[in-house]
RNA sequence: GCCGACGUAGCUCAGCUGGUAGAGCACUUCACUCGUAAUGAAGGGGUCCUCGGUUCGAGUCCGAGCGUCGGCUCCA
């Protein structure tokens, strides 16, 4: 047989040559240097045997950047963690060691539990295995035979793998260690240049709280110590942009233990948070939507009736009262429904679009607040859009298009998801199956790439998730576009329809912010705190060259409102100013002493680029920089 | 909620094997009035997260609680 090299050539193979032997027939230095082969665009274990005609490409310790080559180094990594552990603590259980995103875990149950200071030595002793050196082999056996082993070495967790699993079981075996596993592995552990365990976490038997908590090792694995050390100083970096810390450099907000959860916000921050508010708020006016207040407790009947209380109780603030019990409000839409459900409505109202940004709270699980990504004080860009069966396409198709137009305002790239039916949910298959083909239909309308996210929907329907990674690469959920065929009715809301008999209304809950609070803890890591002039808190700072320029400084600053506008007349020298602005990331420093005129200004931009401009012409350029004035409005792109 | 770590001045952090606290920045005052990322000097500031225990003596050791951080689970 032949097989096609990635120079267009053929090579001449025997039958049943793996990836190795072709290496080999290429090369001995190639074969030594292989880690893993792709075979028309699939990876492959170097000894899996190849077919004929196959395009075949080598990969080595010199792809040190191929995603997949480096899955393979962490894989065989987290191999040798796990004969690392058992070595050291030999009554341990061994779970599953996979490869992730910039490393490897593997899941442990140890007899007694264990400290991040345990790490150490069992690092020490994956080193020591790399120097002494190890191979994996391969070898393929039956189910039976498999379960048989791994009772006998008294591993319970590999024996449930291997009754979940499908046909022949193969195992990877490194000197003494041998491991249930599909592969591929590296071919010996000579490439692993540079290794390190990063943290110990608990983690739930296949992701389920209900089943036992294992313990987590992570590490990483690279090709080099050069591309480990470039990867820790990327974290680094990466933690220098967390919003945590800017937050509290910026002077944007606070977290304090008096209320875990609940941001207090200061004045710098809350620029911000209005600047997103007032986008809104002109945005949902030009698009239809209309302005509501609802309360912000609900006598818990109310709950109880829209399913909430029955669903989400816990996680509910609850008042207790004499002879009845309020909850705080932990999303608005039962409000907008009792608000709608007030009257009798005509089927001509609709679409009606109620959008409220009240402050929500809900009692989130200590473990899982996060600086502003997850918070118990939450405000949504919220919205509730009642309509009929035949107005939800064009009404998600809006609200995609709307969430396309905020995103691309801040430079953002989402992910969109489809998540549809949960195992727990109210309505029948055959009203599941109209509401998901709606959503779908309107991704594709806007031309969406989207993922599929089954079983992830909300009790009450199907919904269109956006996410982004903040700054260490953990996805955050920050718009949400749902809808709702189970709420209205169980709250009364109904219209009478062109046919004079009366409908319940279809319900689009829709956030595309998602919170406010997220929202603005993602853009602080985007912008890295140098927010873009028209939401930065302070636009511009003049800075009065000497005592004699205050007035002067003082009479700019006011020829240029409405913008936001600081005259910085410390007593410090103009560099220690200047870089007191540039710490705190402000757009533009504007220098003004002997040599400036309203003719001739010196302005400064964040970062050390300067120019002379007039007043007019530095008022004419900062203009521009309001995205909604920037030539003209903003159109829909339907 | 679960596993692990951490909690010292407004911020970032030091404080060895127990002997009642320290730096830089910030702040205040004084001098300097300054030209594009840190002028100099002096000074103020801490229930060492909380409660309990061990000890002659606890920031330091032990226990519990609270909070934060890294994960897991959850996320209407």
């Amino acid at each position: 047989m032949h097989v096609v090299l990635p120079n267009g050539s053929e090579l001449e193979l025997p039958e049943g040559a793996s990836g190795l032997d072709a290496a080999r027939a290429i090369g001995p230095k190639l074969a030594e240097q292989a880690v893993l082969v792709r075979a028309d665009g699939q990876v492959q274990d170097l000894r899996a045997p190849l077919r004929d005609g196959q395009r075949l490409q080598v990969l080595t310790v010199r792809d040190a950047d191929d995603p997949d080559a480096l899955a393979v180094l962490r894989h065989s990594s987290a191999h040798l963690l796990a004969e690392a552990v058992r070595r050291l603590h030999p009554d341990v259980q061994l779970a599953i060691g996979p490869p992730i995103a910039d490393g490897f875990y593997y899941d442990f149950l140890f007899p007694e539990p264990i400290a991040e200071a345990d790490l150490e030595p069992i690092e020490a002793e994956v080193k020591r295995e790399i120097a002494e050196g190890r191979e994996w082999s391969r070898e393929v056996i039956s189910r039976d035979e498999a379960r048989v082993r791994f009772e006998a070495e008294g591993q319970p967790f590999k024996v449930e793998l291997v009754d979940s699993a499908e046909g022949d079981i193969s195992l990877y075996r490194q000197d003494d260690f041998i491991d249930l596993c599909r592969g591929p592995h590296l071919q010996n552990a000579k490439p692993i240049r540079a290794i390190k365990l990063t943290g110990l976490a608990g983690a739930y038997w296949r992701g389920d709280s209900s089943k036992p908590q294992l313990t987590r090792i992570y590490g990483t694995a690279f090709y080099s110590q050069a591309d480990l050390d470039a990867h820790l100083e990327r974290l680094e970096e990466a933690r220098k942009r967390d919003h945590r810390r800017l937050g509290v450099q910026l002077d944007l907000f606070h977290l304090d233990e008096i209320s875990p959860g609940s941001p207090f916000w200061h004045p710098k921050g809350m620029v911000i948070f209005n600047a997103l508010e007032d986008l809104r708020r002109r945005e949902n006016a030009r698009r239809g939507y209309v302005e509501v207040k609802t309360p912000l407790i609900f006598d818990k009947t109310l709950w109880e009736r829209s399913g909430h209380w029955e669903k989400f109780r816990e996680h509910m603030f609850v008042i207790p009262g004499e002879d009845r019990t309020y909850g705080i409000k932990p999303m608005n839409c039962p409000g907008h429904m009792a608000l709608f459900a007030h009257q009798l409505r005509s089927y001509r109202e609709l679409p009606l679009r109620y959008a409220e940004a009240a402050p929500l709270h809900r009692n989130e699980l200590a473990g899982a607040l996060h600086g502003l990504t997850r918070v118990r004080h939450v405000t949504q860009d919220d919205a509730h859009i009642f309509c009929t069966r035949e107005q939800i396409e064009d009404e998600i198709f809006g609200c995609l298009d709307y969430a396309k137009f905020l995103y691309d305002l801040f430079d953002l790239e989402a992910s969109f998801e489809l998540s549809t039916r949960p195992e727990s949910k109210l309505g029948t298959d055959e009203e599941w199956d109209f509401t998901e083909g709606a959503l779908q239909a309107a991704l594709e309308r806007r031309g969406l790439e989207y993922a599929l996210n089954p079983g992830d929907g909300a009790f009450y329907g199907p919904k269109i998730d956006l996410h982004m990674t903040d700054s260490l690469g953990r996805s955050w959920q920050m718009g949400t576009i749902q809808l709702d065929s189970q709420q209205p009715a169980r709250l009364g809301c109904r219209y009478v329809g062109a046919d004079n008999a009366e409908h319940v209304p279809y319900v689009i809950h829709r956030a595309l912010f998602g919170s406010l609070e997220r929202f603005i803890g993602i853009l602080t890591e985007h912008y890295a705190g140098a927010f873009p002039f028209w939401i930065a808190p302070v636009q511009v700072r003049v800075l009065p060259v000497g005592e004699d320029h205050r007035e002067a400084a003082q009479e700019l600053a006011a020829r240029l409102a409405p913008y936001r506008v600081e005259v910085d007349a410390s007593d410090e020298t103009v560099g220690k100013r200047i870089r007191n602005a540039e710490v705190e990331k402000i757009p533009f420093v504007v220098v003004y002493g002997d040599k400036e005129s309203h003719e001739s200004l010196a302005i400064r931009e964040h970062g050390g680029e300067q120019r002379t401009l007039s007043l007019a012409g530095f008022r004419a350029e900062l203009a521009t920089l309001l995205p909604w004035q920037a030539g003209a409005e903003p159109s829909l792109t339907s």
